[in-house]
DNA sequence: TTAAAGTACTTTGTATTTCAAAGTAAATAG
DNA sequence: CTATTTACTTTGAAATACAAAGTACTTTAA
């Protein structure tokens, strides 16, 4: 059952939803343009990555409009913050065997 | 063009082969047997993952017997040994910016 | 001595995931 | 106005992941 592999999380094993939730975790938040700016995706790409993390509740979205323009902003939630601060700590002790 | 993932190996962007990796690194070899057993995989699984690294030269395979039996080695390559290395350093970066 | 179970993989096919292109809708620029 | 840009969403094909089944033996044990 118990492997060294074990507490890498499925969810974050993906660099775009690694790289989301390392911003998101010093961020506090970050909108749809800022993620994809920081990652280089593109929009259909990083917006299937953002809903998979939310659909584990690990990110939430807030829908708002500034002006008049849509604007996504997304948050990690609680939860998030848990399980990935566990998936990064499972991967530094995979590295560090 | 340069974005905070650009440094993540995509071939090493999986937990299955990274853990794979992080044995051979360590390991300087490892048989199917025990990476099947020190990663907890299925075989089919396992022999897809390990045929993507050596695919990208970054691990080879050498098919001997032992006694009657058949048994598959992994080495690590050079070449894999440096962008693993490269790999993490890109992880380690990105989780402690 | 032969049947059953185990070992060490490989092959196959489906399910899931990834991804970019195209689509939508409104805003701003010319 | 019309054209382009911004800010996403939807779609569907391609790639990947995965387990189950298959292959080719070897070992156990009745």
């Amino acid at each position: 059952m118990s492997s060294i592999i074990n507490n890498i999380n499925k969810a974050f094993d993906h660099r775009i939803r690694l790289g989301i939730m390392s911003i998101l975790v010093v961020n506090e938040y970050a909108d749809f343009k800022m993620l994809k700016e920081l990652l280089g995706v593109t929009d259909g790409n990083l917006a299937s990555h953002t809903k998979a993390l939310e659909k584990e509740e690990y990110i939430n979205v807030e829908k708002s409009f500034i002006g008049r323009k849509p604007n996504t902003k997304y948050y990690v939630t609680k939860k998030g913050r848990d399980a990935f601060k566990k998936h990064v700590e499972a991967i530094e002790k995979l590295l560090n065997r």
